[in-house]
RNA sequence: GGGGUGGUAGUUAAGAUGGUUAUAACGCCGGCCUGUCACGCCGGAGGCCGCGGGUUCGAGUCCCGUCCACCCCGCCA
């Protein structure tokens, strides 16, 4: 390069004028008006105009005559007013640069798509060329709002005494959970590593270290299937502290999130967080994961179901379910038949075999499928539980209780965007408090972890942890944003009888448990303090903190839904010679 | 594994009922233009209509299969 940069282009302001100076970037946009070339200059920072005058330096002049959109140069000029020209649209608007030597340090290729804040280039081809899409704007700022939250992450947690440790990515592996990625052994045929789907052991480990005080930002790896807020690799605000209540963990991380949206979005967020046990946010809202910004709560009109003539949904409390209603208030004014239709039939996805609806229109007069099967009486007490007044929509779903939860809870969540009652500047955080320990596995017949399998009872449950494991609560803990889980924590069995007794109600036999977590239990029954921890999803909470509808978008270089990075082509085939050294056989896929 | 949406120039889209040479905008190339900033004007190039099969005299269009991307269920905290 002839010259140095020595400016930025977005920084350049009126009070710079008389400046020269050298900026560098790629050329955003050309205007040739055969005599004077105007060129627009991008780096990070912002775009600046320059101009190339065949008076002022023609040599200049007639190569940015031929500069294209993407090229990077760098420029020589000086700082000049605008004057009546100012473009108010820029910040730098007020200046330009009258430009006195040009270098090209690189041509471009044309871009498949312009480099632009708005484009609606397919996700498919942004991917492939996803260091084209990663210069726009929008994925500069959320890659920058990336790097700040991690910034104050770091800052708070090391302020309050925490320590960032390194735990392997090359681990082994522990069949409880997601599926692993495993990474073949060369010096030993047939075994595997397994990659982290979180630290969660040796972070407990370092608590029985003595390192009291842990945190790490740490990539963990799941190989399910994807979605748009699920990547199989994918990073966790990672926290473990000794001789703490919930209460402990709690705070800290109100203080880091706290911190966060003050400095990186400027929000003001009230601490402490509300609180609502898993019985009521399940209750009331239908899901462990309550988004408070709206009300619409779930009425409970199983009692008065039982005994009505309709026998959908009388058989349904026959057989164990409930009844529950979702009223949306003026609901019925703004939807129609078709959309309540369509509503009705996307929801039944998470289970329910049918969503019963009544509309009251505006006179006062029913609309429904359903209540020909009531009596007066009936249609009368209804309305009155569920509180239905001219111009409201309720729909009702008779089930078993999962199903009814899952399916007006997903309901509430559609109705609450549908009818605009969530503004959308809002951050709204809840604490989910004392989940199940356990979760019924239908086609295993055996119970699960809920949180995972060190997580401590709650002490007063614990003595129900021999008849009824299903009653017993966890000293585990959500914070939910939104209606979007962004972290999950507990306080961790620390007594290694109580372990084992778990291991044994999650149907692991002591000797399954001895092989897998044995390193673990052994290192329990060295003197281990009460400890507990949580991690928060990182790329959810940049998401949520920059209204991005994905998280492939706070993601460098994210991969598609089936698993592939569309611009490395990964995964890919690998060589003989590998494989035979990592002894593996390729058995091809049937059909 | 299942349900849904989409795939036509580089990009985004249009292309009723099957029918002449597949349109447009932006981008690209050439020319003109000294105050543009969505610059403007004139001209031009650019297509395995995702892929494979089928029906038909004839398929971008209809049928079957398949691949890819996205959203969702299952799965996954």
């Amino acid at each position: 390069m002839q010259f140095h940069r020595d400016t930025y282009c977005g920084t350049l302001r009126a009070e710079h004028e008389g400046n020269e100076v050298v900026v560098a970037g790629w050329v955003q946009s050309y205007r040739d008006h055969g005599g004077c070339v105007f060129i627009d200059l991008r780096d990070r920072t912002g775009i600046v105009q320059l101009r190339f005058d065949p008076s002022v330096a023609e040599g200049a002049h007639s190569v940015a005559d031929r500069l294209r959109h993407e090229d990077v140069v760098i420029v020589k000029g000086a700082v000049v007013s605008r004057g009546d020209n100012t473009n108010d649209r820029l910040p730098t608007g007020a200046i330009e640069i009258s430009a006195l030597e040009l270098q090209v340090l690189s041509k471009a290729k044309t871009p498949p798509f312009l480099i632009e804040d708005d484009i609606d280039t397919a996700e498919l081809v942004r991917l492939k060329y996803r260091y084209l899409d990663l210069r726009r704007g929008p994925l500069q700022e959320a890659l920058l709002a990336r790097a700040k939250i991690t910034g104050v992450v770091r800052r708070t947690l090391e302020e309050e005494g925490f320590l960032d440790l390194e735990t392997p990515i090359l681990l082994k592996s522990t069949p409880e959970g997601a599926r692993d990625f495993l990474v073949p052994s060369r010096i030993h045929p047939g075994e595997f590593y397994a990659l982290p789907q979180s630290p969660q052991i040796l972070k407990q480990i370092f608590m029985i270290s003595g390192f009291d005080r842990y945190y790490q930002i740490a990539r963990c790896f799941r190989d399910e299937d994807l979605r748009a807020d699920r990547q199989p690799e994918f990073t966790q605000v990672d926290v473990e502290m000794s001789f703490v209540e919930p209460d402990d963990v709690m705070d800290i991380i109100e203080s880091v999130l706290t911190n966060v949206f003050k400095e990186v979005a400027n929000k003001d967020i009230t601490t402490p967080f509300p609180r609502m046990t898993y019985a009521d946010a399940v209750g009331t809202y239908g899901l462990d994961r309550p988004d408070l910004r709206f009300g619409m709560p779930l009425t409970d009109v199983t009692d008065w179901a039982a005994n009505c003539d309709f026998k959908v949904f009388a058989s349904a409390v026959e057989r164990g379910g409930i009844v529950k209603a979702l009223r949306a208030e003026g609901g019925g004014v703004s939807t129609s038949r078709t959309e309540i239709d369509r509503i009705v039939k996307d929801h039944c996805a998470w289970g329910a075999r049918g969503i019963a609806w009544i509309r009251k229109n505006e006179d006062g007069s029913l609309q429904s499928p359903i209540v020909k099967f009531f009596s007066e009486t009936e249609i009368a007490e209804l309305q009155e539980a569920v509180g239905l007044q001219n111009g409201d929509l309720v729909f009702f779903v008779a089930d078993q209780t999962s199903v009814v939860h899952n399916t007006l809870g997903n309901l509430r969540n559609t109705l609450g965007r549908r009818l605009n009652l969530i503004d959308d500047d809002e951050f709204n955080f809840v604490w989910v408090t004392e989940f199940p320990m356990f979760e019924w596995d239908e086609d295993e017949q055996r119970h699960n972890a809920m949180h995972h399998p060190f997580t401590a009872p709650l002490s007063e449950d614990a003595s129900l942890l021999g008849e009824t494991p299903a009653k017993v609560r966890a000293l585990a803990y959500d914070v939910v944003l939104n209606g979007t889980e962004i972290g999950g924590g507990s306080i961790r069995i620390h007594d290694s009888e109580l372990q084992a007794r778990v291991f044994e109600l999650l149907g692991i036999s002591k000797e399954e448990a001895e092989a897998r977590f044995g390193f673990f239990m052994e290192a329990l029954r060295y003197g281990t303090p009460p400890h507990g921890g949580i991690a928060l999803g990182l790329d959810r909470l940049v998401m949520l903190l920059t209204g991005k509808p994905s998280i492939r978008d706070v993601i460098a270089f994210p991969k598609t839904q089936r698993g592939t990075c569309l611009m490395t082509e990964s995964p890919g085939p690998v060589g003989s010679e590998q494989l035979e050294e990592l002894h593996i056989d390729v058995v091809p896929d049937d059909n």
